[in-house]
DNA sequence: CTCCTTCGTTTCGGAACCGTATTATTTCCA
DNA sequence: TGGAAATAATACGGTTCCGAAACGAAGGAG
């Protein structure tokens, strides 16, 4: 069925759940925040901070920046590496699972309201 | 299909797209400014600064220094309302047009694949 | 004409982020 | 043991964005 996904569907998915995001503002991520967040919550740990400047293809500040931003608002944590101290552990919290669990069945409902309406 | 759409396949391709998205960096946009470019490109006309700042719940301000930032990016451009000198009418470029349609192609081949493969 | 409203922009001080370069800590290897 | 390599964090200067407030231009009512 997603066979029959349009651009043009896909860009109205877009924009509602961008739109949903910029009106609640509730967290206001930029968009490598997001990214970030999304890549330790989905692939498998552990996650270091020069891994994730690999994976995103930006800077090691870039990601420390990110981290203090999005840990100030308790949506990952840090930790050190006990078996080589010089990396830094991101882990998953609380509530960040819960931000993402929204943001998940948000998107999954405006899919299904793409593809059945409109 | 859709109707099949899990929040966890949600989450992958929202992940799989905005890591394009920050990666490939030609057009960096905030989370903002697409929502406001999306807006333009997907809604009835005109469009004005108080529309869209109603639109997004922002103040007016936010959406003036948006168009400013894509309108050096050449992907939406400003004209004086004739009828109403006060209005600003906001139009869409051919670089903005050729933008989305990309973003569109890219999110509906990761739509596709996530419903097929995964 | 005068006052008031509406609209978009600009200003202001503050906060966040950027990339580059540097620092401190830790590990590794000869 | 001593020096090179690797890692994350920080310093720095500059840019961008923010919200609140003030502003100028335009329209509308009387």
């Amino acid at each position: 069925m997603p066979s029959g996904f349009k651009p043009v569907q896909a860009l109205k998915l877009w924009h509602e759940v961008t739109l949903d995001m910029v009106r609640e503002e509730a967290v206001d991520l930029s968009q490598r925040q997001m990214a970030i967040l999304l890549t330790i919550y989905l692939e498998m740990p552990p996650h270091t901070v020069r891994g994730l400047a690999r994976k995103l293809d930006v800077t090691k500040p870039v990601i420390t920046r990110a981290l203090d931003s999005m840990g100030s608002l308790d949506l990952v944590s840090r930790r050190r590496d006990d078996l080589d101290r010089r990396n830094v552990i991101v882990q998953r919290t609380v509530r960040g699972a819960l931000f993402l669990e929204k943001l998940g069945d948000r998107i999954a409902r405006h899919v299904t309201e793409a593809s059945h309406g409109a």
